[in-house]
DNA sequence: GCCCAGGGAATCG
DNA sequence: CGATTCCATGGG
């Protein structure tokens, strides 16, 4: 990673066609606004605030070297190298022309009990709405800090009852929120196990909650464990296997089949909106 | 009014 | 098993 230091910004050199906006915006993560080109949101109790000049490099503002080495380079995953796993992409034909339209995305390794109940809240609802439900969350019942409201711990959501929640407007979600607080909190569903479990372990136990199917667990493996072998199934990757994969996924990709995925996502969700 | 949204559970046959 | 229906809410 190239960067150098200014004032108490870090600025990032340009490479591998990293796209900031992409990358907090192509629907795996739902606490980031924009405002001016200026990226902000919470991870966990700190602030990233970025924006991404027309030369590619990027301003991770109010941040040190140690902080852009550690924290900040870990959520983004810069140690992974993308670049590799593009060109293993790009021998399949629909899988070149995903990462030529959106190769700048990366998958984020957010907390986990933030990426769970977000994607509890995702099912059959759109990512205007998700974000919505999920602010009010966090200001209900987040802790405040000066960078702003926090996630809001399971522990806390545990003991709600769904017309404690109904102000969210989360609708039928609402007692999927609080069965999952419940059974996080209660150690029923073990974050430490799914860390070290097979993938298909780690899917059955996260699907011990209720409303927890295969493709939110799947979604909660890849972007909030950091398994990149978790293979989300939602409407639009199904029609893309449909129509582009009467054989099946590569098998090549397996390793890695979730990034795969996220590439493919993006890409059949919104070439057609972008090629007028 | 109708349809759909990064689904899942319950209920059929 | 697979297919269908219902679930709340809001935007297009």
């Amino acid at each position: 990673m190239n960067y150098r230091l200014e004032e108490n910004n870090i600025i990032m050199a340009p490479f591998e066609n990293f796209s900031l906006a992409l990358t907090l915006d192509c629907g795996q993560a739902f606490r980031f606004a924009e405002k001016d080109g200026v990226w902000e949101g919470l991870v966990g109790k700190k602030k990233i605030k970025a924006m991404q000049r027309e030369n590619g490099e990027v301003v991770f503002y109010d941040t040190s070297e140690e902080e852009f080495c550690g924290f900040i380079s870990d959520y983004f995953d810069f140690n992974t190298d993308y670049n590799q796993l593009k060109e293993l992409y790009k021998i399949d034909k629909t899988m070149e022309k995903a990462v030529d339209f959106c190769g700048g995305i990366r998958i984020l390794k957010q907390e986990s009990w933030e990426t769970l109940c977000s994607f509890i809240i995702s099912q059959n609802n759109n990512i205007k709405r998700i974000k919505g439900i999920i602010d009010r969350l966090c200001e209900a019942f987040g802790e405040e800090t000066k960078e702003g409201y926090l996630f809001p711990r399971p522990e806390v959501l545990a003991d709600k009852t769904p017309e404690e929640l109904s102000f969210l407007r989360a609708g039928f979600r609402d007692k999927y929120i609080i069965d999952a607080a419940r059974k996080v909190s209660s150690g029923e569903v073990d974050f430490e196990k799914i860390k070290t479990a097979s993938l298909e372990d780690a899917i059955e136990e996260l699907t011990k909650i209720r409303g927890v199917g295969l493709k939110v667990a799947s979604c909660v493996l890849l972007y909030g464990f950091n398994r990149k072998d978790a293979f989300p199934v939602d409407v639009w990757i199904k029609r893309a296997l449909e129509e582009f994969y009467p054989e099946g996924f590569p098998s090549e990709f397996y390793e890695t089949r979730g990034i795969a995925q996220q590439f493919l996502f993006h890409y059949i969700r919104n070439k057609e909106e972008t090629d007028i």
